[in-house]
DNA sequence: TGGTAAAC
């Protein structure tokens, strides 16, 4: 790198910034493009400072399947063959099951199901296919369906694998499928100083079917090590919402798998939760489409509160303080603010800081280095802590805090866990988190509060991820501007990769 | 230039 001229070592930079948005790659006249816009520099300088970084190999030049010329980070166009090769190998590999023996055990289990045709048929399905995936919007039933398919396998003998990318989205799946579900990097037992995995391709998993929930988050990094350490033999079934949040590392992996037509496809559309008559549902479908969400205040669960932007944090104190809890009996427990980021106006700073000071009292707290602590503050914990069994991502209440010993009680939804001040880093106030954090959690009522100011965060997804948490109530505070700016704006997800085509090419 | 997260 220290070898390179100024405008290569822009170039390297430029390219690592594409990766952070999210790319595989970067076609070579977007990169010269980018690179302009830091730079001043002619086509033949730009051309030579290419070249300079293609011939040290710290970038690589290559064509794409559609004859795209393209650039990639070495390290990265080794990862997306490497994917694109093992799906297509598990793919065409034999499973180790008869289908004879998983007819009978269908038409057995089917006497007895309440299943759904389409729940039905995906249960069949992902036993029967080497890929598949299972998608849907939330009350769709998959985790109904995600149990059936696991009591399918264990008719047949088969060795499950049941895991997630978060903590606390395994946890989660642990209860209802009565199945021990774990992290996808315990699965192969990661090894955080050396960067590796226990499991890998020289050292494969022995499980006969790995299901594998919220894989939406999952990047082409996670995906590359998980598919390494498969057997060949095994099935996977991938269940995810293509329309929650892309995963923030580089990739469209769910999206790309689908699109390939390397997996059978199973896509659940008929909603349990809401009536029919519920905007969250009609809402959420709406965005999904790009169309405005009906934002008339005429329906019993959705509602806008239309204020400028910089009375927002005001507003939504007094909804979560005094207008849910007073016009729809939730308690303020049963609120959670989303929101898109951390910083400015109506982020999650802003509104913990006001919500905290308007729903608690201050006889009982204690001032830490990173902040103020109250009986009775909602907190998140932010790390896995498999001691106590709190995931990262789980909210939970302070409920004591002991001055002499120098601890802080906190009640989480099964544990009551008690952390020593020292400990106290890993937990974070909770009135209002990131629509990011929220990804697989529930709560009644959710408030969301957005505005112009919030750029270019503002995308299709995030309202959707968002409103799709609330099981009864969504409320929006801010600018039918900014929300329409969101649906309008699919660029977090328009990502630069390759992976279905190369496994189209295969 | 800015913004989002996760794993042991």
């Amino acid at each position: 790198m220290e070898n390179l001229s100024a405008l290569a070592q822009t170039i390297v930079k430029t390219m690592e910034q594409m990766m952070r948005a999210g790319h595989s790659h970067v076609p070579a006249e977007n990169l010269i493009k980018a690179v302009r816009k830091r730079k001043s520099a002619n086509n033949s300088q730009l051309a030579q400072a290419l070249q300079e970084t293609l011939d040290v190999h710290v970038l690589v030049q290559t064509t794409l399947p559609t004859g795209e010329t393209v650039i990639y980070q070495p390290r990265m166009l080794q990862m997306e063959k490497s994917v694109a090769k093992r799906l297509k190998s598990i793919a065409a590999s034999k499973a180790s099951l008869s289908p004879s023996k998983l007819k009978a055990t269908l038409k057995r289990i089917a006497s007895s199901s309440t299943l759904s045709d389409e729940q039905f048929a995906a249960v069949q399905g992902s036993i029967a296919n080497k890929l598949s995936v299972l998608t849907g919007g939330p009350g769709t039933g998959k985790t109904t369906t995600l149990k059936a398919v696991l009591d399918l396998a264990q008719h047949m003998y088969l060795t499950v694998a049941l895991c997630a990318p978060t903590g606390q989205a395994a946890k989660r799946l642990t209860q209802p499928t009565g199945c021990e579900a774990t992290t996808i990097h315990r699965l192969l037992r990661y090894n955080p100083e050396e960067k590796d995995f226990g499991y890998n391709a020289g050292h494969r998993l022995s499980e006969d079917l790995i299901v594998i929930d919220e894989s939406s988050m999952i990047d082409l990094w996670l995906l590359h090590h998980l598919l390494r350490a498969v057997k060949d033999s095994a099935c996977l079934l991938f269940v995810g919402d293509i329309h929650q949040l892309p995963s923030v590392g580089a990739g469209n992996v769910l999206h790309d798998i689908i699109q390939s037509g390397v997996a059978s496809v199973f896509n659940l559309t008929t909603i349990f939760r809401q009536g029919e008559d519920s905007h969250i549902v009609t809402n959420a479908q709406a965005i999904n489409t790009g169309e405005m969400p009906n934002l008339s205040n005429q329906s019993q669960d959705f509602f806008m509160f239309r204020v400028p932007t910089e009375q927002i944090g005001k507003m939504v104190s007094d909804i979560v303080a005094n207008r849910i809890p007073d016009n729809f009996g939730y308690a303020p427990e049963d609120i959670q603010v989303l929101t898109p980021m951390y910083k400015g106006v109506a982020g999650v700073d802003d509104i913990n800081q006001r919500l905290q000071a308007h729903l608690t009292d201050s006889s009982w707290c204690v001032q830490l280095k990173q902040g103020r602590f109250k009986v009775g503050d909602r907190v998140v914990q932010t790390k896995n802590n498999y001691d106590d069994n709190v995931m990262n991502g789980e909210v939970g209440q302070i409920a004591f805090i002991d001055k002499k010993k120098k601890t802080i009680t906190i009640q989480f939804d099964a544990e009551r866990v008690v952390y020593s001040y020292k400990k106290m880093w890993q937990i974070k106030l909770a009135y209002a988190i990131t629509t990011h954090r929220s990804q697989g959690s529930e709560y009644a009522a959710v408030v969301l509060p957005i505005h112009e100011g919030m750029s270019q965060m503002l995308q299709r997804n995030l309202p959707y991820t968002a409103i799709t948490r609330a099981k009864k109530l969504v409320v929006l505070v801010g600018s039918d501007e900014a929300v329409q700016q969101a649906i309008r704006n699919v660029s977090a997800t328009e990502r630069w990769t390759a992976l279905a085509s190369r496994i189209g090419q295969l």
